[in-house]
RNA sequence: AGGACCAUAGCUCAGUUGGUUAGAGCGCCACGUUGACAUCGUGGAGGUCGGCGGUUCAAAUCCGCCUGGUCCUACCA
C-alpha cells in the first residue's frame, strides 16, 4: 500500500467494477426497500445539492443492502420543460441565429432529443463519480415511452372523472417565455415603486358627501386602467354609501362604470376607494365574480396594450356587447410604456392627484426573470380538492411520516388551502396534452387521436387538431414512484417495491413535487407513493450564502473531489456571468478564499463531510475546514490498515485453531466495537447522519487508532523478556506458547476489528472501504475468495455478550495512569522520549493487580523504565503528582522538575477542585435539593463532592511540601 | 401580517425523556522526525449555552417575552 491516501487511484477502478458485476440491482432476496432518486434535470449538472442528497440516499440503500434487504435504488432524469427548452432555444440562437419559431415545433423538439441524446450522460457520469450505487439497468426518463403511456393515461383517467377541466382563468403569465407558470415558480421580490392616485371622475352629475365631483382611486400600476371595469367601496363605509349603484366615467376611455360595494376595499387604506380590474388582477378577479363585473382584457400575449380590448363575462365567454374600443395612442405600447404614457395623460387631464413612493413586492418569474402577468387564457386545470383530501389523511394517520416531523405542519398549512392547479404550459418540450379539437372548437380527450375517434363516433375524414400545449413538467414527475415501476401495467416491480421507502428531498420541493406525487399516487394506485420523506436542508457556501452563479460562490463537487488550481476556478466562477461587471469582485473574492486552489480530498471524504453536516432541521454551511478533516480520517485509517496489514500479512491471525488469547486491550476494543456497531445502526435508522459518521470517526481515530494500535505493539514488538526488565516483581508464566497465543489473539483482533470497521464506513465510505476490504478480509477469514465485495458483506450487528465491562473499566484506569504521565511531562517540560521513573501510591488491591497485567503497556505507552509501589506514602521523594481516583501516581522530581513549575500546576489544579467543591456544597446545602431530589442523585452529588475533597487534599499536602523546600 | 426554524468555544456543529466537571472537528499555543500516519503525535488555552423573566430542589434543555438571523405563506387597490 502507498504511504499516503491517494483517492483518485482507488475511486476510479471500483465504480466500473461494482457496475460490471451488476452488484447494483435489487438481489430479489429479503426485504424490499426502496428509494427513488429525485430525478435530476437531464440536461443539468451535478451541484452540491444533488452531491448532498445522493450521498443520504446512497448511504442508506448500501447500508440496507449489507442488512439483507432487496433494494432498489432507481435512477432516472427528468424532461423538465421551461429549463430544458430555453436552454436549447438559447443553444440554437447562439449557433444558428434561430428561433424555435424559425425552426418550427417537429424540427426543435428533434434538436432537444438531439441535445439530451448529448449532454444527458453529463449528470449520470457525476452521479457515478460520487459512487452512487443506482440501479442503471433500470434508468428512466420522465419522457420515455412508458412515461408516455402512464402520463395520458392519468390525464384521461382524471379528466374522465371531471377532475381535469379546461377553462378562460386568470392564470400567471410569463410574458417573455410565452406560457403560463404555477404559483410556484413566481418569485416575489420587494421593489420600491410608485403608488399614483388617480381622480375617477363621477358620473351624471353626482357628487359625494363632501361634495367632491369624482373618486380617488390609487394603484401601482396605472395601465390596468384601461381594463377597470368598476370602483369598490366598502359597504360599511358611510363616505360612499350614497354612490354604491352609481358610476364613474373612465378617464381616458370613457367607459362608463359602477360603483359596487364590496368586502375587498378596505376603508382604512387611502381614499377606501379600489379600482377593480377582473382580467389582470387576481383580487379584482374574485370581485369580478361576486359582484358580476365583466373581464376585460387589455394585453397581448407580450404584455403589449391591445387596439381592442378583449371583453368576457366570469365563465369565459366573449361579450359582444362592451364596447371594446381603446385609445389608439396606447395601441402596440408595452406595459411599462404605456404606464408613463398613462401617467402623463391623466396628469395633463389634470386627474393626478398625487403620487408617492412606496415599497411593494412584484411576482417574477423564476426561470425568466420577467414581471409576471395576470393573464386570461385558456388552460387546463386539476381540480385538487379530492385528490388532497386523501394526501392530508395519508400524513395525518402516520402513512406517511415526515422526518423531521414539524415539515408535516408546513404540508398541512398548503394542503388546506390548495388552488386549482394549472397543469398546461405553453411550451413544446413535454408532454402534449392528450386532446383533440374539431372545426367547431369541440374538445376530444383520449389516449390517442384514434381513441378519440372511437370514443366519440367521429368519422376518420373529420379533421382534428391535438391541443398544442404540453403538460406542467411536475405532472409526469407526480407519477415518478409508480410510474418508473411499469404502471399502468400490473407488473411484479410494482408489488414488490411499491410503496417505496423512503423519499430523500429537500424542503424546497415539497410543494412542487412531494405533494403532488402523494395526491397523484394515492389517486391512481390506492398507495401512498412512500412510507417517510426525509426532508434535508440547503447546502450553502461557509458564509450561509446560497450558492449561485450570479455571486459566484458555487463550489463543483467534482472539484472538491478532484482538485482544481486557482486559474481554473477563477475561470469556472467569472466565465458566462450575466452580470460581468461582477466578474472582478469575483475573482478576488475566490483568490482570497483559495489562494492555493482546491487540493484533491476524494468522493469518500466529501461523502462523510456531507454526512457529518447532515443534521436534521437546519441548513448546511459547506464547511472546507471539515473536508480537509476528513480526508485526514480517510488518511489515517488508510495507515492504520497498513499498520495492520505490515503485522499481519503472512502471520498466524488466528484463522486455524491454534490457540488463541486475548489481552486485556484485545477484549476492550472488541467490547468498543459493539458500542460503535450498535451506535451507527441506530443512527442511520434515526437519518443521524452525523451521529453514525461521528460514532465512526471517534471509534476509528480515538480509541482503535489512539490506543488499541499503541497497546497491540508491545504485544507483537516486544519480547517477554523486555517487559520483565521493567517489572519490579517477576512475569509469571511467559513462555513461548503463551507468547505466541498472546500474538495470535492480537493479530486476530487487529484484524477482524479492522474488517468490521470497514464494513461499518462502507455505507458512508464505500471506496476507501473496499480498497481495504480486499486486503484485509481474507485475513479476517471473511473473504469469500476473487470477485467477493464488502458491498454484499453483513452490516455488522452489535454483540452484547462481547461487551466487557471489566475490561472496559481497566483499560480506563490504564489510560489514565498513562495520561497522568503525560500530563506531568507536558507541564514540567520533560522530553517526551525520557525515560522516566513512576511510583505508584494509596492504590487499592484492584490497583495493584491491574498494574501487574499492565506493567509492559504502561511502560511502553507512558515512556517509563521503572514502576514501583511505594508502600509507605510518607516516605515518598519530592515528586510531580497525579491522581488516578485514590491512587497516585508521582514522578519523583530529582533532577527533573521544576519547582515553580510544579506549584504554579498544582495551584492550577487546587483552584479547579475548589470551584468544583463550592458548586457541590452549595447544593447540598440546599435543604430542599437535599428533600426533593432523588435519593441517587443527592448521593451522587455527595460521592462526588467526597472524591474532589480527597483529591484537593491531596494536591495541597503535595503543594506544601514543595513550598517548604 | 401569520407561521416555521435557528442563536452553545475564534469558525462549523453535537448535546436523547431537565441532574454531565457543557463536548467534537477545524483554528490557536507549547513540545515532539519513537519502526501505520507531519493528511501525524502529546499536552494545553478558549464557553456567565443571544438577552430578560418564569416553572422547578435543579434549566443549554421546559414556558413566556425581547433581540438578532434564515426561510415560507399572505398582503400591499
Amino acid at each position: 500500500m502507498d504511504k499516503t491516501y491517494q483517492p483518485e487511484q482507488i475511486e476510479s477502478r471500483w465504480y466500473e467494477r461494482w457496475e460490471a458485476d451488476g452488484r447494483f440491482a435489487p438481489s430479489g432476496e429479503g426485504t424490499p426497500y426502496a428509494i427513488m432518486i429525485p430525478p435530476p434535470n437531464v440536461t443539468g449538472s451535478l451541484h452540491m445539492g444533488h452531491a448532498f442528497q445522493d450521498t443520504i440516499m446512497d448511504t442508506l440503500i448500501r447500508w440496507r443492502r449489507m442488512q439483507g434487504r432487496n433494494t432498489l435504488w432507481q435512477v432516472g432524469t427528468d424532461h423538465a420543460g421551461i429549463a430544458t427548452q430555453m436552454l436549447v432555444e438559447r443553444k440554437v440562437a447562439a449557433e444558428e441565429g434561430k428561433s424555435r419559431f424559425d425552426l418550427g415545433r417537429e424540427a426543435f423538439i428533434d434538436k432537444v432529443w438531439e441535445w439530451k441524446h448529448e449532454s444527458g450522460g453529463h449528470i449520470t457520469r457525476q452521479l457515478r463519480r460520487m459512487g452512487a450505487s443506482v440501479d442503471w439497468s433500470r434508468e428512466r426518463f420522465t419522457m420515455d415511452d412508458g412515461f408516455y403511456q402512464a402520463v395520458q393515461e392519468v390525464f384521461v383517467r382524471l379528466h374522465e372523472e371531471e377532475l381535469i377541466y379546461r377553462g378562460k382563468r386568470l392564470v400567471n403569465w410569463d410574458p417573455t417565455l410565452h406560457t403560463a407558470i404555477s404559483d410556484l415558480e413566481v418569485e416575489n421580490r420587494d421593489q420600491q415603486g410608485q403608488f399614483w392616485h388617480f381622480r375617477y371622475p363621477l358620473a351624471d352629475g353626482v357628487t359625494t358627501d363632501t361634495g367632491a365631483d369624482h373618486l380617488v382611486v390609487a394603484t401601482t400600476r396605472p395601465e390596468t386602467l384601461l381594463g377597470d371595469t368598476g370602483v369598490a367601496v366598502n359597504p360599511e363605509d358611510p363616505r360612499y354609501a350614497s354612490l354604491i349603484g352609481k358610476f364613474v366615467t373612465l378617464p381616458l376611455v370613457g367607459r362608463r362604470i359602477p360603483v359596487v360595494a364590496d368586502e375587498h376595499a378596505d376603508m382604512d387604506k387611502g381614499s377606501g376607494c379600489v379600482k377593480i380590474t377582473p382580467a389582470h388582477d387576481f383580487n379584482d378577479y374574485e370581485v369580478g365574480r361576486r359582484q358580476d363585473l365583466p373581464l376585460i382584457n387589455v394585453f397581448t400575449q407580450d404584455a403589449a396594450i391591445l387596439s381592442r380590448a378583449e371583453a368576457f363575462d366570469i365563465q369565459g365567454r366573449p361579450l359582444p356587447d362592451v364596447d371594446p374600443s381603446l385609445p389608439a395612442a396606447y395601441a402596440g405600447l408595452d406595459r411599462f410604456a404605456a404606464r408613463e404614457a398613462i401617467v402623463a395623460d391623466m396628469q395633463a387631464a389634470g386627474l393626478l392627484e398625487k403620487t408617492e413612493t412606496v415599497n411593494n413586492t412584484l411576482p417574477f418569474g423564476d426561470r425568466s426573470g420577467d414581471v409576471i402577468e395576470p393573464l386570461l387564457t385558456d388552460q387546463w386545470f386539476v381540480a385538487v380538492e379530492s385528490l388532497a383530501r386523501p394526501a392530508i389523511e395519508a400524513v395525518e394517520n402516520g402513512d406517511i411520516e415526515f422526518v423531521p416531523k414539524n415539515y408535516e405542519n408546513m404540508y398541512f398549512a398548503w394542503m388546506r388551502d390548495l388552488q386549482d392547479w394549472c397543469i398546461s404550459r405553453q411550451l413544446w418540450w413535454g408532454h402534449r396534452i392528450p386532446a383533440w379539437y374539431d372545426a367547431e372548437g369541440n374538445v376530444y380527450v383520449a389516449r390517442s387521436e384514434q381513441e378519440a375517434r372511437e370514443k366519440h363516433g367521429l368519422s376518420a375524414d373529420m379533421a382534428l387538431t391535438q391541443d398544442d400545449d404540453v403538460l406542467d413538467t411536475w405532472f409526469s414527475s407526480g407519477l415518478w414512484t409508480f410510474g418508473t415501476l411499469g404502471w399502468p401495467e400490473p407488473t411484479e416491480e410494482l408489488a414488490t417495491f411499491h410503496p417505496t421507502s423512503v423519499l430523500v428531498t429537500g424542503f424546497d420541493i415539497i410543494f412542487f413535487w412531494v405533494a403532488r406525487m402523494i395526491m397523484l399516487t394515492c389517486k391512481f394506485t390506492g398507495e401512498v407513493p412512500f412510507r417517510q420523506v426525509y426532508v434535508h436542508g440547503l447546502v450553502r457556501d461557509g458564509q450561509g450564502h446560497k450558492m449561485s452563479k450570479s455571486k459566484g460562490n458555487v463550489l463543483d463537487p467534482i472539484d472538491l473531489i478532484d482538485g482544481i488550481d486557482l486559474e481554473t476556478l477563477v475561470e469556472k466562477r467569472t466565465g458566462n456571468l450575466m452580470q460581468p461587471q461582477k466578474a472582478k469582485a469575483i475573482a478576488k473574492a475566490t483568490r482570497d478564499e483559495f489562494p492555493e486552489g482546491i487540493e484533491p480530498h476524494g468522493t469518500d471524504a466529501l461523502r462523510f463531510t456531507f454526512l457529518s453536516q447532515a443534521t436534521t432541521g437546519r441548513d448546511i454551511k459547506f464547511d472546507m475546514g471539515r473536508l480537509d478533516g476528513y480526508r485526514n480520517f480517510c488518511n489515517k485509517l488508510w495507515n492504520a490498515s497498513r499498520y495492520v496489514l505490515m503485522n499481519a500479512e503472512g502471520e498466524d491471525t488466528g484463522l486455524d485453531h491454534a490457540p488463541v488469547e486475548l489481552s486485556l486491550a484485545d477484549r476492550w476494543i472488541v467490547s468498543q466495537l459493539q458500542q460503535t456497531e450498535a451506535q451507527v445502526t441506530r443512527a442511520l435508522k434515526e437519518f443521524r447522519f452525523d451521529h453514525a459518521s461521528q460514532a465512526l470517526y471517534e471509534f476509528v481515530w480515538n480509541e482503535y487508532c489512539d490506543w488499541y494500535l499503541e497497546l497491540s505493539k508491545p504485544v507483537l514488538w516486544d519480547a517477554a523478556q523486555e517487559s520483565a526488565n521493567v517489572a519490579g516483581d517477576r512475569m509469571s508464566g511467559a513462555t513461548d506458547a503463551a507468547s505466541a497465543a498472546a500474538k495470535r489473539g492480537t493479530r486476530r483482533t487487529l484484524v477482524r476489528v479492522l474488517e468490521a470497521i470497514l464494513r461499518l464506513a462502507h455505507p458512508m465510505m464505500p471506496f476507501i472501504s473496499e480498497e481495504i476490504w480486499q486486503r484485509v478480509a481474507p485475513l479476517a477469514g471473511t473473504c469469500q475468495g476473487e470477485g467477493d465485495s464488502i458491498m454484499v458483506q453483513p452490516w455488522p450487528v452489535a454483540d452484547d455478550r462481547l461487551l466487557d465491562e471489566a475490561a472496559t473499566r481497566d483499560i480506563e484506569w490504564l489510560k489514565g495512569v498513562i495520561v497522568a504521565v503525560r500530563n506531568i511531562r507536558a507541564e514540567m517540560n520533560i522530553a517526551p522520549g525520557k525515560p522516566l521513573e513512576v511510583l505508584l501510591t494509596q492504590g487499592t488491591e484492584t490497583d495493584r493487580a491491574r498494574l501487574a497485567a499492565n506493567r509492559l503497556f504502561l511502560a511502553k505507552l507512558a515512556k517509563l523504565e521503572r514502576v514501583d509501589w511505594l508502600d509507605d506514602p510518607a516516605k515518598a521523594p519530592l515528586s510531580a503528582t497525579q491522581l488516578v481516583g485514590e491512587m497516585e501516581v508521582l514522578v519523583p522530581m530529582a533532577g527533573l522538575i521544576d519547582k515553580d513549575a510544579e506549584l504554579k500546576r498544582l495551584a492550577k489544579e487546587i483552584d479547579k477542585q475548589d470551584k468544583l467543591i463550592q458548586g457541590i456544597e452549595k447544593k447540598l446545602g440546599n435543604e430542599s435539593f437535599v428533600a426533593k431530589a432523588p435519593e441517587a442523585v443527592v448521593q451522587k452529588e455527595r460521592d462526588k463532592l467526597d472524591d474532589v475533597q480527597s483529591t484537593r487534599r491531596v494536591l495541597v499536602e503535595q503543594r506544601n511540601k514543595i513550598a517548604a523546600l
